[in-house]
DNA sequence: GTAGACGTTTAGAATTTTCTGAACGATGTG
DNA sequence: CACATCGTTCAGAAAATTCTAAACGTCTAC
């Protein structure tokens, strides 16, 4: 088994030294560290989250608080509260070790596991909270333009056009996340021509045009 | 045609009153602003963007700046930064009308031809810009880890290991961005097979295990 | 009991992001 | 020319996010 030290740069103090094969290796590491530093920051965690999740992904045994701390340079409460929140999202997991008061982590190295995690908690959730509130206003604009007449009517059936366009979407959304999740399949060329049949609604008769997505079963494996 | 006047609640002084027809259209239309403010804060662009959007969408003829403005109570620096960033990421477009100086905006109601835009200019840049990275630096890994011996070559070939997982996630989310932007389609069983096989190669003996893409040839329609 | 190791919480510091208001340049009008 | 309108820019204000350092609680060992 490997050994469980942290690749760090031993300070590259020592000028026009070529680089040693350890320091080659924490550089690559440090690389790896940052990058996912930004992805976390790009989709909505913090770089920090990301920075940890990639220390651990690149340790092969499980690390400490400490550890963590040390390879970072950042306080013990932020990676604290830090490792919680990757903890809650199912990226990191707790290792006890007996007779050891510590708490242990590690990467959940099943990447798309913890994606699925994500997508489902996280970006469905925030969809469909979305879909329904437009599908409530939207019921909401049918009934007041029913009961209004005149400009206001029109008002209220051009807000109903307006929004079916961005429901539709949604709900394609929904339906492509949910595919992710269970491993089904999609086909956006239909989404693709759907969206652009419903934009022009405005301008054409209406059509009842949705977006689809293709079921499990008449899938090519 | 209908007015373009935008329909504001007139303030709600009046106690008891019965909501008027007009002051329930705005409600509804605030309340759709508000969401896709949330969206675009989710998204990684902020929610004056997303507000901007969505009045813009909204309105049956073009706004000019002083509008926006009004609509929603921010200023005209804010809104001016804003509405170039809505532009720049093709969502908005700007139209001139002859002998008035004043610029009108209105929303790209394609909505999909929007979303290809940013997932082409910024989702799929930001992942092939990692992916190249990644794909450095494990070459370099590959480099060190023949040239080195004993533990340093067994590190470096846990790193290389450990990044071929994330590699080959980011190139099947590449093919995925692509597919969406071609309209083609995807499955998603796969990636998640395959996915899983990759995470577990560390326990069995190493499996040569792709993301797929499904080609757009052999697709159902 | 005391002392030390460990993780959490939190007040407020530091940093980053977003916003305002005023100044400015450009354009048009009389 | 003076004057008004319109959009942009930018210095600094405001707000939101992230981080630190210290205090605290719990557990273990002696």
């Amino acid at each position: 088994m490997l050994d469980s030290r942290l690749y760090q740069s031993k300070s590259q103090s020592e000028v026009g030294e070529s680089p040693s094969t350890a320091n080659q290796l924490d550089e690559l590491a440090k690389e790896f560290i940052n990058n996912l530093g930004r992805v976390a920051d790009f989709f909505g965690f913090n770089r920090l989250m990301g920075q940890l999740y990639a220390v651990l992904f690149l340790s092969p045994d499980p690390l400490t608080l400490d550890d963590m701390v040390k390879r970072l340079d950042s306080s013990k409460g932020n990676v604290s509260i830090n490792i919680r929140n990757l903890e809650r999202w199912g990226l990191v997991r707790q290792i006890y070790k007996w007779a050891d008061r510590k708490n242990y982590y590690e990467a959940e190295t099943d990447i798309w596991k913890a994606i699925s995690g994500i997508l489902q908690e996280r970006e469905r959730k925030e969809n469909q909270q979305i879909l329904r509130s437009l599908s409530q206003s939207m019921k909401k604009l049918e009934e007041v333009g029913a009961a209004a007449s005149g400009e206001e009517a029109d008002v209220a059936n051009f807000y109903l056009k307006r929004m079916e366009v961005l429901r539709q979407l949604l709900q394609f959304g929904d339906q492509l996340l949910e595919m992710m999740v269970r491993g089904g399949a999609v086909d956006f060329a239909r989404a693709q021509q759907m969206a652009h049949t419903v934009a022009n609604a405005d301008k054409s008769p209406q059509v009842e045009a949705t977006f689809e997505v293709i079921d499990e079963e008449d899938t090519l494996n």
